[in-house]
RNA sequence: GGGUCUAUAGCCAAGUGGUAAGGCAUGGGACUGCAACUCCCUGAUCGUUGGUUCAAAUCCGACUAGGCCCUCCA
């Protein structure tokens, strides 16, 4: 398949190292709050990543680490962390924090159909491993000690803003208003690989290392945890646009350094998810999270197929007027597929698959997969089994249960009631008298239970 | 200021040099006692402007608009 690589900034040919097997990262979370639907966007594509992947007949190890240590919050938030900040918030130590919310990470990862990454890894398991690559990177010269803290040093790389195209020169220092510079730093580029001073000094989490009390650095955490379980050798790393620099370009330049040799092929960015204001983010405007969505009325799956309407790479625009159309836009899709047949043989189905294949090829082209599902529903040398079973096979990858009929539990009273009560309306409807036919119908409806009339009969479904 | 990305119908969106897929919405029609569901029909010359080419939404330049990043925000 074909990919876009933030490294070669290039649609590349994908190809692992090891023949039939991608070793594949994914940045986790900082479990301090619920993720924000934006952050999900980006869980959403790598699980199609992933899925794609598998589709093609890739054996996919994919490793995700789950930040429970060592993310700050702005200064202006008086100099706290943000696990701590939600560890007050809450009154629970910073660890019971970090459980709470890996867990709701996890439900709404269940909700999207999003498959759970084989290895997930708290940031703060490795805390030995951590000090390891930071005594070696001392030993050989690529990290300094300043201010009790432990710099790397990025003026020993030749290629340190490969990921980015940034020379030293244009970087602003402290472009955001909220950071302050760090006089202890040789370069202004250069990040703390091990903090034991720093103004964040309620950090509940502290371990000793040979540099005194203290804390890991942000970025060391994914280089330690890939490196850990996944082999020096790494296929696709993923993340958010925002991560390109400086998190990703550091995780370069440690493991590298580390290693000495190149680390990772493929760098997949999913780019952010947008309100009209701009990023959408924790931190700015609505904290729109997948439960609110839910208490709205939206299916969780029809805000994955507005993700999946949209190409990884473009901003997307988040607005409610979309989520309306995504829902209404995936009752319909469902529904196409629940009224298919399930009786036949099924056959011709090759010349599809080939077709959504190509939109997999086509770097991660989500668009073309639907595309390629409507070809299927509206095809006309397919019968319903062929058609059921495409879309059964291309919901591998989009995993929008399409073929799963929501089978609401009702009870044979219930049941027993709503028969009683269609057979009373079609009398009714016999005896032309319409008004009580109508009253039946809504009776029902105010009890969730929508009627489908049809030539055979009528037939009921429960909404939500 | 630097880097990077984007700009196609009301909205989402495909298109990777040969004269604009698909979805939602809208309007019309079929079905229905009416409606819902379902089915059929219905719309754009591609931000602006130069250039390359027999041919450009697709390549190159300029401009305009916007997003993201520039370290202890993810």
């Amino acid at each position: 398949m074909k990919i876009y690589n933030t490294l070669t900034r290039n649609i590349d040919e994908f190809k692992s190292n090891s023949e039939g097997i991608v070793k594949m990262y994914t940045c986790g979370p900082t479990v301090y709050h619920y993720a924000h639907i934006g952050n999900l966007r980006s869980y959403v594509m790598e699980d199609v990543l992933e899925k794609s992947l598998m589709y093609l007949g890739y054996k996919v190890d994919r490793v995700m680490n789950i930040t429970d240590v060592g993310h700050l919050t702005s200064d202006a938030d008086a100099g706290e962390d943000k696990m701590v900040k939600g560890a007050k918030r809450e009154g629970k130590t910073v660890l019971e924090i970090a459980k709470y919310y890996t867990d709701c990470f996890f439900e709404d990862f269940k909700k999207l159909n999003i498959k759970k990454p084989e290895t997930v890894v708290p940031a703060t398991s490795l805390i030995p491993e951590y000090i390891h690559m930071i005594t070696v990177l001392l030993e050989k010269g690529y990290a300094y000690i300043a201010g009790g803290n432990v710099y790397f040093d990025t003026s020993k790389l030749d290629e340190y803003y490969k990921l980015t195209n940034h020379t030293v020169d244009d970087l602003k220092e402290a472009v955001r208003e909220d950071v302050e510079v760090d006089e202890n730093k040789k370069n202004k580029n250069d990040f703390v690989l091990w903090f034991t001073k720093s103004k964040f000094e309620e950090q509940q989490l502290k371990w000793d290392s040979p540099w005194g009390v203290g804390y890991p650095g942000w970025h060391i955490e994914c280089s330690n945890i890939a490196l850990k379980y996944l082999g020096e050798y790494l296929d696709i790393h993923c993340g958010g646009v925002d991560n390109i620099f400086p998190h990703h370009t550091n995780e370069i330049a440690q493991t590298e350094s580390y290693t000495g040799h190149k680390w990772c092929n493929y760098w997949f960015h999913v780019e952010h998810l947008n309100n009209k204001t701009g990023k959408m983010s924790k931190s700015t405007g609505e904290f729109l999270t997948l439960s609110v969505l839910e208490n709205k009325g939206y299916n969780p799956l029809a805000y994955r197929l507005f993700l999946l309407g949209s190409h990884y790479r473009k901003v997307l625009l988040f607005s409610y007027e979309d989520m309306d159309s995504a829902e209404n836009t995936y009752n319909k899709l469902k529904n196409k597929v629940l009224n298919l047949k399930k009786d036949g043989e099924v056959s011709n189905t090759s010349k599809y698959q080939e077709e959504f294949k190509k939109a997999i090829d086509n770097d991660l082209n989500t668009a073309s997969m639907l595309t390629v599902l409507y070809d299927v529903l509206k095809a006309d040398d397919l019968n319903d089994a062929s058609k059921l079973y495409l879309v059964e096979d291309f919901d591998k990858v989009l995993s929008l249960d399409l073929t799963k009929e929501d089978k609401k539990e009702i009870d044979s009273d219930l049941e027993k009631y709503i028969l009683e009560k269609i057979e009373e309306r079609k009398n009714a409807k016999a005896n032309k008298d319409f008004a009580l036919a109508d009253s039946i119908r809504e009776e029902l409806l105010s009890k969730g239970i929508i009627l489908k009339d049809s030539r055979e009969g009528t037939t009921y479904e429960i909404g939500k």
